[in-house]
Order: structure tokens, then sequence, then C-alpha cells
DNA sequence: TAACAGTAGACAACCTCGTTGTCCTTGTCC
DNA sequence: GGACAAGGACAACGAGGTTGTCTACTGTTA
């Protein structure tokens, strides 16, 4: 097939954003609208225990500034509680709302769905394969996301 | 290993990233400053035909105006040119420079290089697989990158 | 205990890459 | 000719980041 090292990295990148793509349309669709990959993230992240902005910044390789915007949109829609913690009174403490649940879990399933979907065209086998050699390739920290506007994605027409 | 499907996403991205991380690093190495996917991209569309900015904004799908943008920045650093087209006057032609041919082939032999690394970890054979089964997945519609912003990387450091 | 360095958060300015919306010029087709 | 489409330029804006600066609080240290 000699495929060439561009195609590659355009076969990766293919894959993450079918996923991705479908898996925010299926949220959408399920009420959760505008719910972006990294809100997935952030709110993964403040459950594994990033409590503060400054934190959560540190955790998803970003500025606490950027983190800060993030938590914002979160608060906004309930995802998160935002509290003055009482011990330490510079501190904001982060909570995942029960509406946040929701909306991990849902996403959970849905991208569950989504790789069921794929195990289904591959094979089981295949697609573990798959996964494994990926995963030898970049190395087990694949746990940071450290990708500034990775999750940048308006679908939109130009001129209909 | 049971991973998740969100793992899975995570896993494409991070080979994607890690790619085109290490292909853009090189080439600013070579003395391509500041490169970006997005350039190499337009310059292979160019290549393939699209010779005005409305065309090269459809082949890329990416508004006209983006397109021009990315134009504007490949003409200044005089990896195409553009002139007023004699046989009709809206158009301007775009055409790749032997400067942007440079950087082209460059680009070509960085991921190359990247795709043989991976080749000697993974095994000839394996990694062949792998881009099967992931076009298999992805579909044949590789060629549409389709995603704004995807190409947005500023690694940086917060406060030293 | 008082000074001091470090951390948390907020605000403002800015960058990049993309998007609309609008406008003008030029071709094309009936 | 006249309607309409297409190409391109300009301006305004949005999303997601960044830096820089400022204030309030904490913990440590002399």
């Amino acid at each position: 097939m000699a495929r060439s090292g561009a195609d590659l990295a355009l076969l990766l990148l293919s894959g993450f954003r079918s996923l991705v793509d479908a898996a925010m349309a299926e949220l959408a669709d399920r009420g959760y609208d505008d719910f972006r990959p990294t809100h997935e993230f952030a709110l993964r992240a403040i459950i594994a225990g990033a409590d503060s902005a400054s934190d959560l910044g540190r955790r998803t390789a970003v500025s606490k500034q950027a983190a800060a915007k993030t938590i914002a949109v979160l608060v906004q829609r309930g995802y998160v509680s935002s509290e003055p913690d009482p011990a330490d009174a510079r501190r904001k403490r982060l909570e995942v709302t029960p509406l946040g649940l929701d909306v991990l879990r849902e996403g959970e399933a849905v991208f569950e769905e989504l790789r069921a979907r794929w195990e289904r065209r591959l094979g089981v086998a295949e697609l573990a394969r798959l996964e494994a050699d990926l995963a030898t390739l970049v190395g087990d920290d694949v746990v940071r996301v450290d990708a500034p506007g990775w999750a940048a994605h308006h679908p939109t027409e130009e001129a209909p």
C-alpha cells in the first residue's frame, strides 16, 4: 500500500475527528448542546482531584487562565459548582454537580457505542490490536491532552 | 486491555500530535520556521489544482476567506505566487514557487523519516496493518482535512 | 512576630485560526 | 442588455489559547 508518512498522520487525525464529531453530535441530540471534548476532559480532571482552577490548568497542561475560562463555562451551565474553600480563602473548591456526572456518563456511553461500532467493523481482536499498537507508539503518556486548540471544531458551511 | 472509547480517541489524537509536532520541529530546524500543517496541505491542494482562493477553500473544506488568509501567508513567505489570471480578471492564479516545492519535499522527507521510525518500533507488517485498519475505519475520504483549528498548536509554558 | 516568597484567582490585552456579513468587480447565460 | 453567480477584499467577531499585572491570602523563615 505504501502510504506516506503524511497520510499516516492524516489517518490518525481523521480517526480522531470522526470519533469526536460523532460523539459531539450524539451528545447534542441528547440535549447536551455545545458540549466540547475540552469540557469532558475538564470534568474528568476535576473528578480525578483537580479541585481548583490552577490545579486543573496544571493537570490539563494549560494556563490557569485558560482553565478558569473553561470552568466559568462549566459553572454557568451547571456542570460544576464552585464554592469558596473554608480552609483556604484563596481557593474556590470545584465540584462536579449531578448534572455534570450525567453528561459525563452519557459521554462515556456515546464513546463506548462508537467504539463498539468500530469493533463490529474490524473485529474485536483487530481493534484491540490496533489500540495496543497505538499505545506502543504513543507511549503511555496518553493522559496528557497537552494540545491547545485540539478541540476546536466549528462545523459550518459557507454560503448555503 | 479493555480500553474505553474515549481512550481510543485520545490514542488517535496523541498519535497525530506526536507525528505532527515532531515534523514541525524538524522542519523548523531545517530553516522553515513556523511552517504549519495547514500550510503543507494548502500547498498540496494548490499543486493538486486548486488555483484560486475560493477553490482552495472548497478543497480544504474551509471558507474562502480563511483560505485567502492562508494564501496571504504563503505568498508573503514566498511559497506561493499569485498573479492575476489573464483569462479571468476576477481570479488570481496561484502557483507553488520553487521554494514552496522545496519545503514540500522536505516535509515529505521528514514525515517519511518519522514513519520509518515507527516502522522500526512496530515492524513493517504491523504498521501496514495498522494503517490498513485505520483506512477501513475512516473510509477513503481521508483527503478531506475538514477540521478548522485542527492545526492549532502553540506550545508554550506558563510562568517558568 | 514580622517580613517575605509563593499560590490562587481575576482582569485586561493580545494572538491565531476560523467564521459571517457586506461590497464591488467581472463573467455567464438567457 | 440584465439577472445572477463567482472571485476576492474588508471588517467585525468568536473560540480557545497566551502573557502580564494586580490583589488577597498562606506558610515559612529569620
